[in-house]
DNA sequence: TCTTTGACGTACA
DNA sequence: GTGTACGCCAAAG
């Protein structure tokens, strides 16, 4: 690990979310340090962009659990079609569950 | 350089 | 529960 942006840490962070599972912007912000959560949201505006590529932004969600980044996808749909997919339930564009399914970066629940 | 905006969150009326 | 205000900090215009 060298010098790296608070973009590539959040973009890490992510990747590290396990299949199933989802967190929101606060989470990481906090675990990184970063005083903001909207740092993190500005993180993923450009994940499209990082060296990584894959980046499953579709697994943080807001405090709330609703799907409040949806709209940045490629389709309005598609962040709940991946979730749905990973076995999460969403309703009315909110994440069924979420404080069960809430995960949080210290956990680092491999697997 | 200044102003506005933003995939957020907390506080308060 | 809802609406408004503010803090947070970086990017875009």
């Amino acid at each position: 690990m060298k010098h790296q942006s608070y973009f590539d840490l959040v973009y890490y962070v992510t990747q590290q979310i396990p299949k199933g599972r989802v967190t929101n912007y606060g989470a990481i912000a906090d675990y990184l340090s970063l005083g903001s959560a909207r740092m993190v949201g500005w993180a993923l505006t450009q994940s499209h962009s990082s060296s990584m590529g894959n980046i499953p932004a579709h697994r943080v969600v807001n405090r709330k659990g609703e799907l409040s980044g949806r709209l940045h996808f490629a389709t309005p749909t598609r962040m709940q079609e991946l979730l749905e997919a990973e076995g999460i339930e969403v309703v009315n564009d909110k994440v069924v569950n979420f404080e069960e399914l809430f995960w949080h970066p210290e956990e680092l629940d491999d697997d």
